[in-house]
Order: C-alpha cells, then structure tokens, then sequence
DNA sequence: TAGTTGTAATCGAGTTGTCC
DNA sequence: GGACAACTCGATTACAACTA
C-alpha cells in the first residue's frame, strides 16, 4: 500500500557530529498502511500523536497508540502498521552517528524494549516542526537542524513532568533513582521487570533497590505497581476503555491480576473505584 | 439461554527485598 | 554475593451480573 506522505523533510547532515540527521516527517496513515519487514541503516524514531497501530520486531509485537514513541534499530528487521478502525497519526526522525545508541539508551530505548511512552506530545510537533522547518530553508543551516535534533531528543530523555503522586515525596537526590524513575515511566506499559531496568542502568538490582528504598522511601516493585495503578485510576476515570484494555494499557497482560493489584492498592475494584468517580462527577 | 465481562480464590514458579 | 522469606505474577477455575 502506498501512502503520501503529509509531508517529509530530507537532508543529509554530515559534519563529523555524533549525531547525524537524516530525515523527518509526518503521516496521517490510511487504515491498514504499513511499512516492512525490512531494515534500516539507520535509527529511526516514531512518536504516535493519534490513533493506533503494531510494531513487530523479531522478538515481539507491541500495540500501540497515542503518547508512545517506537524505534527501529539499523539492521534489525522491523514492521508496523496502523490500525484498520483506528489509524494512526505519527511523525517521524531518522538519525544516526556515534553517540547515537548512547542517548537512545538514555531515553530509555534498546533493543529489547523499543517503546517508550511520552505525555509530551505538543513539545514534540513544535519541536519536529522546528527541525522540518530549518530543514527546508533553501541554504540548509546545520547547527539549526542539529539543535532542532538534540531538542527533540532532550524531550525524550526528560522524565515526563508529571511526578507520580506517591505517598512520600521525597526529593530524589541520586542521578540512578531519576534514571529509574524515567524508565519506569517510560516502560511502565510493558512487562518489565526490575532486573531489566537495573542491568539498563548498568547496576545491581540490590544497589538500585536500595537508593530507591532511600529516596523515594518505596522499593522499585512498588513504586512501579503504584505508578501503573495512578495511570490506571486516570485511565478508569477520564476514558471508557474496559478493565481489560486498561490492564494492558498499564502493562498487565492478565485482567485478573490487574484487579487484584489494584484492589489491593486502592481498596476498590477497578469497576468501582469507575462508579465512584463517575458518581463523583456527575454530581459536580 | 448463551456469550461477555468482571471478581475472587488458589497454587506453583519466578522475582524481589533484606539480612548476613 | 549467597541464602531465604516475602511478594508478585500467570494460569486455572468458579461464580455473578448483565446483555443480546
């Protein structure tokens, strides 16, 4: 199936940086469009402003939707496609160089987990529009397309502002803890585990455990458990979505266990805490 | 009545937190 | 870093309420 593109901006950027811009875009995709299997020789991030879709690598496949960005690996085969009653709308940068891998990975994003979730999505489109923008000037500046680039990346390294609402808010003193913290929000929708985000982190579960403990006065399990439970309460509140879609949301692949952690969390099932609420704002 | 959705209980395996 | 208790998770089953 072959889109037009809303738009797409391409210029090769090469002056010895470590990063190197490729290109950009945005496309409001037709139900079912797809891009793949194939590879790239180049990193390529897409950030989803509306809509649905699924990204397949050789490991798994995510479902996706608005707030979430994906990236595909150079060399690593990759397909995805929107979603037939729900396209998506996303934008688009491809990139490489040297330095590259070192803030993806610091955003969050590996090979293993190539999904991260981002609220930022206006800082975003000014930020793409920035870069699609120096871009199409007819003399090309390439310190205005790089600091449009590293913009863009800065966003997706920044923790999203809004701080979970935990029960002690303690200031978060260690650099390790805020990494930790911006992978568990960054991931919270996927099965991870706290393993994986030590080991992301390059530390020892048990080190991480324990400045964790120290500064947020949680261990990382529950502070994860309590961070995917406030989306859920969010989600519970504000959308119509089914128990189940919102357990897969907030990354339980088991509707069932969704609701017990969240009983057990909150004192209510999840379909009332929803009558509460919804109670609760009707008589506003 | 059958199908769907949501909740609850139980159990075993795996993961995490803590102590030493 | 090992050991171990506590906890979490996934799977299974049963049941109730609701709807077409």
């Amino acid at each position: 199936m072959t889109v037009k593109p809303h738009k797409i901006a391409q210029h090769y950027i090469d002056a010895g940086q470590d990063i190197q811009f490729y290109y950009t875009g945005t496309e409001q995709c037709l139900p079912g469009h797809s891009w793949g299997p194939g590879i790239k020789d180049h990193y390529k991030i897409l950030y989803i402003h509306s809509g649905q879709g699924i990204y397949r690598t050789p490991r798994e496949t995510h479902r996706l939707s608005a707030g979430q960005a994906f990236l595909l690996t150079p060399g690593e085969l990759s397909f995805y496609q929107a979603d037939d009653n729900d396209p998506w709308n996303y934008s688009w940068v491809a990139f490489n160089g040297s330095q590259a891998e070192l803030y993806l990975r610091q955003a969050g994003f590996t090979r293993e987990h190539p999904v991260i979730s981002c609220s930022k999505d206006a800082e975003i489109r000014a930020c793409l529009n920035r870069l699609f923008d120096a871009n199409q000037q007819p003399y090309s500046n390439p310190l205005r397309i790089s600091s449009a680039l590293y913009a863009f990346l800065s966003i997706l390294l920044e923790p999203d502002i809004q701080e979970p609402a935990l029960p002690q808010k303690q200031q978060i003193h260690n650099d390790y803890v805020r990494q930790g913290i911006c992978y568990i929000q960054r991931h919270y929708t996927q099965p991870i585990t706290i393993e994986n985000m030590a080991s992301a982190l390059g530390l020892h579960r048990k080190y991480i455990a324990q400045l964790f403990k120290a500064s947020t006065g949680l261990p990382p399990q529950q502070y994860l458990t309590r961070y995917r439970m406030e989306k859920a309460c969010e989600l519970l509140s504000q959308t119509a979505l089914s128990i189940k879609e919102i357990a897969f949301s907030v990354g339980y692949a088991d509707q069932l266990l969704f609701s017990r952690m969240f009983k057990k969390t909150t004192g209510y099932s999840p379909t009332d805490y929803r009558m509460t609420k919804t109670a609760g704002s009707e008589s506003l």
